[in-house]
RNA sequence: GGGCGGUUAGCUCAGCUGGUUAGAGCGCCUGCCUUACAAGCAGGAGGUCGCAGGUUCGAGUCCUGCACUGCCCA
């Protein structure tokens, strides 16, 4: 078996090799449990990428976490579905296709719908996966067998009757409004997918002249050129003013029409000249207060925002243009009076950055209120959870202040609605499938509205068509609602939100199978209709210089780049390293070095390891492998919970023959205890770092130090000692293994799998137990002991290194302590001390060392150094005084706070007598210190 | 304009519900190829926790104000 690894850890060639083998063996496939399953099951969908979409770190960051939390539940014996797949990206998608097809030199109108459609599938199956294909390069636990697209014939039909049925509940409807248009994309988008941007702009005033007056009206605006639609001059009610022009007309200059003065709220006082212009079908504010007037609604654009032949002269010209030619007209005719810089915010489609223009025209909309209500009663109720917590006020104040939703978008690629125009009667059919004659007159002339349903309309029901909705399955029984959301903030009004909504909706009355769902966890929860149990709302990724990464600043990192470099299992470590929740993440490369270099550490200790186990010819007992492996599929233990009869918690088979045995048992579960609990509350960094200070620095740096000694195979040595050495080795080892799997999940395989040469006792350490605190083997005096030696021992190296002692010369060193209790364990252990201090002999002495000059004192025992050189007298006053200087200032502080009445009354025992036990090690240290100054200072030694 | 977050070592960040001596990685300095690991080992230096008040026996942690900074919404 190959226990000869190469000395560094290379991650490439292993971590695809395993990869592929997780896929192979579909390990992470989930077959429909059946009636009567009592094991808790944990369902998680993945934010579907775009099929147009390459991994970015946001995607790595989102998967890391959800890896990591899914791979921990399914050693937890969870039944664990993850579920993935792609979104169709309605705009995105065309728009790689069209530019694609304008290489050919061809538009897509060129081609037709049907053909473009088809053109958009080719491109799909060519290009669509590639995301999905850097998932699989990451390890990603997903359950292949059930890969989705929203395109899918099951996903299109779900889609259909949802639209239907919101259609019959009078929750969709259609009307002309004005909305968001995409000059470019030559489609209606939604306000979320308009961003904002402050520009410095101007503000042009133009003068109106009042019919039957020799006055002129001034009126401030942004966009000149909408004037050529104005159909209205509104002032305030109670602007005195202008109250002398109420129910007077105006001349609209360049265009000679006659327009009211009309009074609304829609003219503030404060704005401006107090009057404005009302442009009906080119703002939304004027569009409102046009209804309220009954207004005309003149639109002077067409879809590519030119104008056309509402604008008379200006026809045909770019809104941009036109408004260069407005304005010079204005000012040749003396209308123009006045212009200013003027900050404004101007709204620019997500997708393409074209400015959008407000522009009225035929729409369909949900009605978002009655969504909206169970959507928050939710959130409120804590049916769902958000964390972290911040992001619930969030969410509900964006949910208390929505509006109704624009789902149509004039595109080719997506879910079509399913909406018929009778040709004859112009009567709208909404239906499942084609009809074939209008219902009101009977004329076969349909034709099927041109439009396609907003991505989102799609992706907003994933939570139950994936799981076979509209049929009642028992997919949806077991898995709905699912447990987790793990996503990023960017979407929680785009998808987050939505699902939440028609989840509510259309899964009212739903019922998770009442024995999964206790088994699970959620017995408390009483609304099933939610699409998940919790939200967990991930941070951004960001350069390392904080910058937001982008590809117009040319500072995006490349998650692939960075896996070639270090490993995937570093970048994972980094990115759960740095999680710590509500922060951003600055992703930089010398941490993952770092973990690579953490990658490399756990290689060699397992070389240690397999060095010995082929030395010693170390066998397995099958009775511990199995104990620590099996018994967690009949026994699933959920977080916070303590192990039932049947699940091995701790580490089994391992035997505490000595003080470092005792010590790491006790260390092992302890960080067990708390990375399952940092997992439980999604601390990925936490749970991180407690793996990695505790493999690092103490099963490697002590541990494996201290057992060395034991590992002795010479001839005619007690092999026993080694071989319980050995054993204890290797099942803290694996269990170890397991604790990190879910960060590390490449390297922990290669080396488990390596443990078990070639007879694993399961196909995957991903689907071995995962470790659980056993009480039992907590040992505090254990800890409280190894402490005391540790200290000992960097101690001594300390003063050696400030002695300048040639590190290969052993020295003897004399210890006084006054507990019995530590002279023991101190003898107990004097071969570890001698080889970690590199001590050649140790003698106990009845009195303080204090006064010895390069001695150490602790609050626990005196050590002192025995070698000739002398200790350089200046430095060691210096770093004397500092310890002086430090001690007393702590002194003070516990003096202080026991000598006041109010603190011992008021402060809990705990805090009080860890400060009574902590004074008496003061005034100790103090002592011994002050000692070593008047040692010093007596030598006359000068400085 | 409204809302939310950040400010802790040279750099990047931890520090959960206030409690004994504020931590890590990287970088830096010194010494080591000690047969698992130089992607390593040992030792070390480095912090008035943004500023000013307040609450409390006790504040990096809670409250108020200010400064700087980032994000979201309009």
């Amino acid at each position: 078996m190959p226990h000869d690894l190469p000395k560094s850890y290379e991650p490439g060639a292993i971590e695809t090799r395993w990869a592929d083998y997780w896929i192979k063996e579909k390990l992470f496939s989930v077959r429909t449990p059946p009636e009567g399953e009592t094991r808790p099951v944990f369902t998680l969908l993945l934010p579907p990428p775009n099929v147009t979409g390459r991994l970015h770190m946001g995607h790595m960051l989102n998967q890391t976490q959800m890896d990591i939390i899914v791979r921990w539940h399914r050693m937890r014996g969870f039944i664990t579905l993850w579920l993935p797949g792609t979104d169709h990206a309605g705009i995105a998608t065309q728009m790689m296709v069209e530019r694609q097809l304008a290489k050919e030199g061809k538009k897509r109108r060129d081609l037709g719908r049907e053909k473009f459609i088809e053109r958009v599938w080719e491109w799909k199956k060519l290009y669509g996966g590639a995301i999905l294909d850097q998932m699989k390069r990451l390890g990603a636990s997903v359950d292949w067998d059930r890969e989705y697209f929203t395109m899918d014939e099951n996903l299109s039909r779900a889609v259909r009757e949802v639209f239907v049925r919101l259609y019959e509940e009078g929750l969709i409807y259609r009307g002309k409004y004005i909305v968001n248009w995409c000059p470019r994309c030559e489609t209606a988008i939604s306000d979320l997918e308009v961003k904002h941007e402050d520009v410095a702009g101007k503000l042009w005033e133009i003068r109106y002249p009042v019919i039957g007056t020799a006055e002129f009206i001034t009126v401030a605006t942004t966009r000149p050129e909408t004037m050529l639609g104005d159909t209205a001059i509104a002032v305030n009610a109670k602007d005195e003013r202008y109250t002398h022009l109420h129910r007077k007309k105006v001349l609209l200059p360049l265009m000679s029409r006659e327009i009211p003065i009309i009074t609304d709220e829609l003219a503030q006082p404060e704005f401006g000249t107090g009057a404005v212009k009302v442009t009906p079908a080119h703002d939304p504010n004027d569009f409102k207060a046009g209804q309220r007037h009954n207004l005309p609604q003149i639109n002077i654009m067409d879809e590519h925002a030119h104008m056309n032949a509402n604008a008379g002269v200006y026809a045909g010209l770019d809104r941009y243009e036109a408004r260069k030619r407005v304005l010079a007209d204005l000012q040749e005719q003396g209308f123009l009076v006045g212009e200013k810089d003027h900050a404004l915010s101007i709204g620019k489609c997500d997708r393409c950055g074209t400015v959008v223009e407000p522009r009225l025209s035929e729409q369909w909309f949900i009605k978002i209120q009655p969504l909206a209500q169970k959507a928050i009663k939710a959130v409120e109720s804590g049916e769902i959870t958000i964390v972290p917590e911040n992001y619930k006020q969030i969410y509900l104040n964006w949910m208390n202040n929505i509006y109704d939703w624009c789902i149509s978008r004039q595109l080719w690629w997506g879910h079509r609605i399913p909406a018929w125009t009778c040709a004859a009667c112009k009567h709208v059919i909404v239906a499942r499938e084609e009809p074939l004659t209008c219902t009101k007159c009977g004329s076969a002339k349909l034709e099927q509205v041109s439009d396609v349903l907003d991505t989102w309309f799609s992706s907003g029901l994933l939570p139950f068509t994936t799981l076979g909705w509209p049929e009642k399955t028992r997919d949806q029984s077991v898995f709905y609602p699912t447990t987790l959301l793990i996503t990023a903030y960017e979407i929680l009004f785009f998808w987050v939100a939505r699902m939440i909504m028609f989840g509510c909706h259309f899964m009212q009355g739903h019922e998770q199978d009442p024995a999964i769902k206790k088994a699970s966890g959620w017995e408390g929860k009483k609304n099933d209709s939610v699409p998940f149990r919790q939200v967990y709302i991930h941070a951004l990724v960001r350069d390392a210089d904080r910058q937001k990464m982008s590809k117009t600043k040319g500072n995006v990192i490349d998650p692939l780049e960075i896996i070639e470099r270090f490993g995937t299992d570093a970048t994972r470590f980094t990115l759960a390293a740095m999680a710590a929740p509500g922060t951003d993440i600055a992703f930089s490369e010398s941490r993952t070095e770092g973990y690579r270099a953490f990658a490399n550490k756990i290689w060699n200790a397992a070389r240690f390891m397999f060095m010995n186990v082929d030395r010693i010819g170390f066998v397995w007992d099958k009775a511990v492998v199995d104990k620590a492996v099996w018994d967690r599929v009949s026994d699933p233990v959920m977080p916070g919970q303590s192990p039932g009869s049947g699940h091995v918690a701790g580490v089994s088979g391992f035997d505490c023959a000595t003080l470092e045995d005792r010590w790491i048992l006790s260390r092992f579960n302890r960080v067990t205890a708390e990375v399952n609990d940092a997992l439980a509350t999604y601390r990925f960094h936490e749970a991180a770092n407690r793996i990695y200070d505790f493999f690092w620095g103490e099963f490697c740096d002590w541990y494996i130090e201290l057992i060395k000694p034991r590992l002795n195979f010479e001839e005619g040595t007690d092999k026993s000692q080694a071989r319980i050495a050995c054993s204890n080795l290797v099942n803290l080892f694996d269990a170890s293994l397991r604790l990190l799997h879910p960060v590390m999940p490449f390297i922990t395989e290669e080396i488990w799998q390596a443990i078990y040469e070639g007879h694993p006792p399961l196909k995957s350490i991903a689907l071995a137990a995962y470790p659980l605190p056993d009480e039992q083997q907590f040992d505090l005096t254990a800890e409280t002991e190894m402490a005391i030696l540790q200290d000992l021992i960097v101690n001594v190296r300390n003063v050696r290194a400030e002695l300048k002692v040639e590190p290969k010369v052993k020295v003897p060193i004399e210890i006084f302590s006054h507990e019995p209790k530590i002279r023991l364990m101190i003898k107990q252990n004097h071969a570890a001390i001698e080889r970690l201090a590199n001590v050649e002999k140790i003698a106990f002495v009845e009195s303080s060392l204090s006064k010895q000059a390069g001695a150490r004192s602790t609050a626990r025992f005196d050590v002192h150094v025995i070698y000739e050189r002398k200790i350089d007298v200046a430095a060691e006053r210096e770093r004397l005084k500092k310890d002086l200087e430090k001690i007393e200032k702590e002194f003070a502080n516990n003096q202080r706070q026991l000598s006041n009445e109010q603190f011992l009354a008021k402060a809990p025992e705990k805090v009080v007598g860890g400060l009574r036990r902590r004074e008496g090690e003061l005034v100790a240290l103090r002592e011994k210190i002050k000692s070593q100054l008047d040692e010093l200072s007596g030598t006359g030694a000068n400085v």
